[in-house]
DNA sequence: CTGTTAGCGCATTCAC
DNA sequence: GTGAATGCGCTAACAG
């Protein structure tokens, strides 16, 4: 209940100056070893403990990241936090949190408070209907470094990590005409994602390699809910090529189209295999899981972005743009 | 890159005693109309902010509150999390976020850490294996409310917001009594988990309702592994009184139970009806999903849990426990 | 209505 | 090796 001790109150009670307390605390070489145990005794004893916000304000910095990002509930970007989370407890920093919910606006309305709040750096995966970064770019006058992750601004002069689509792809439909498959959809996502002609052109590329010729007709398009999704493959099965493996956008596509799948009394992995991304925990729960995922590595982006992060605050003079690429895996189950 | 403006800036300025701007700035009454203005207009043109760190520092108070829980990759965690972001933006209060992966010494570490950051407040809900709160107690020196929620401390001296489960197990059996089922079963948890005689008690209290009498062996228990939830359901299906119902422990039992039993060639939800907690995200996603869910309302629970804190931070002299019961309830898809 | 002064806790520069 | 003095930016108590 007693205010929490203070350097001040140790100098007082040792007779010596705050200067020589807050020197003995540090180590500082120029302190005689009988002070400086004399004083770091007393500060055991006393619970002594700094007061950060007098060091964040006389410092001017915080040790603390922002991170902004769009949906906790997302397994992906839960996924993610752990990783930041880890690699910025390993260099001592503490980590704010703010979801967008996919608000443009809401994110605008964070990254200032977080600003105003005089945070170090931002950790970013930006919402869906974001097209304008001037609340990124102003942090720039205040020297808030900010490192995006996966959903990322489409401008060159920004910190990056990312993950290709295109070599996952590659390797999920190789394995699908591997196991014998040779008619191949794929339910794609909107097109506006950076990540859906990368799944494309890895689609291609795969049947590229095994010199078949591509069907425009098997590639179909979601808006990833429920509805278009459903859709999509309503417009799959139509098809008058008969696909026999298809390649989801996501687990949560995957599991829409499963379920429509079976509602319409096709065996699924049987007479329907189905290839997905992401191998989040929800894929393990389902009852018909995909029989392999293209791993994205949540937890590995938001660790290097994180890294990239406190890099930068270590050497504020480092002009080069990072930008780190992480490439996708297929992991069978 | 010039450095912030400062209040001191101002006032040299406009040649006006910092005092004087401070209070122009906080629209403070005993201050001219014109002067204010002139203040304001030149905050504004030099894009003023307050330095937040200095005024922690003077305050002695951050409008941080930290919020440490086991797994933000649990549903009901991240959906917490919203709840407890959500007021605490409405209050003007930022969240600093540690996870404590369900390890008792990470969790003591992560609030040692917040308590040096001095944040205003915690927010806890505890790990699994979490039985020593002493570092908590340790927070009351330094008039730091914690208030817990959901997974709550077993004593009586603290805050606390919890949800009862009872309720919603006496509705979700007597939902199932009403569609005329007559042997029904449950999948319980570990007997640790105060969740666990909640739902036996309520259990029990719908047969009671119905007149109906109480078979022990239809109540068998699982550790919530997977492995563990398919042994408890070899022993449902091995009783002599054959189940046409299932209540689950929560929805990750549910569908490990779900998979078990088609494995075992039985029409889910149609020889055997699932009923569960949580109604979480996930269940959507299920091919078989529970009939009826149990809803335990973790944005409410995060939310009330926060507003309790910040009414804490508000009369520090408060002395009473506050403690929230949350009743479950029943949610029929 | 406005100015002056002090102080929050700490690190740091400059003396000795 | 140690002490004294300064200032980070802000609010608030006290004067006028």
């Amino acid at each position: 209940m007693a205010n929490p001790p203070t350097i001040k109150e140790i100098a007082e009670k040792l007779k010596l100056a705050k200067s020589t307390v807050s020197r003995a605390l540090h180590d500082h070489p120029s302190i005689g070893l009988r002070t400086r145990m004399k004083v770091q005794e007393l500060a055991r004893a006393l619970n002594y403990e700094p007061n950060q916000t007098a060091i964040h304000f006389q410092q001017k910095k915080t040790f603390t990241i922002g991170i902004v990002l769009p949906e906790l509930s997302e397994a992906f970007f839960s996924a993610a936090i752990s990783g930041i989370e880890d690699a910025a407890n390993q260099n001592n920093y503490m980590v704010l949190l703010g979801q967008s919910h996919d608000d443009a606006a809401r994110e605008k309305k964070i990254v200032e408070i977080m600003k105003n709040h005089r945070v170090d750096g931002l950790i970013v995966s930006l919402a869906k209907n974001t097209g304008d970064y001037a609340h990124f770019e102003a942090l720039e006058k205040f020297n808030i470094p900010v490192v995006f992750f996966d959903r990322i601004p489409d401008k060159k002069d920004i910190h990056y990590v990312a993950c290709n689509m295109e070599s996952g792809t590659l390797q999920a439909v190789s394995h699908l005409l591997e196991k014998g498959h040779r008619v191949i959809g794929m339910i794609n996502g909107p097109e506006q994602l950076v990540a859906t002609p990368q799944r494309e052109a890895g689609f291609k590329q795969a049947l590229q390699k095994k010199r078949l010729k591509f069907d425009a007709s098997l590639i179909v398009n979601s808006d990833l809910t429920r509805e278009g999704t459903r859709a999509a493959m309503q417009q799959l099965l139509a098809n008058k090529r008969k696909a026999t493996a298809i390649v989801a956008f996501n687990d949560y596509v995957a599991q829409d189209a499963v379920q429509y799948a079976l509602e319409q009394g096709i065996k699924v992995n049987k007479e329907l295999t189905f290839v997905s991304y992401a191998n989040l925990p929800l894929s393990s729960y389902m009852a018909f899981p995909p029989v392999a995922s293209v791993e994205q590595y949540p937890y590995e982006q938001g660790y290097k972005a994180t890294e990239i992060l406190i890099s930068l605050l270590g050497n504020k003079n480092e002009q080069d743009f990072q930008h780190i690429i992480i490439d996708s895996r297929l992991v069978v189950r």
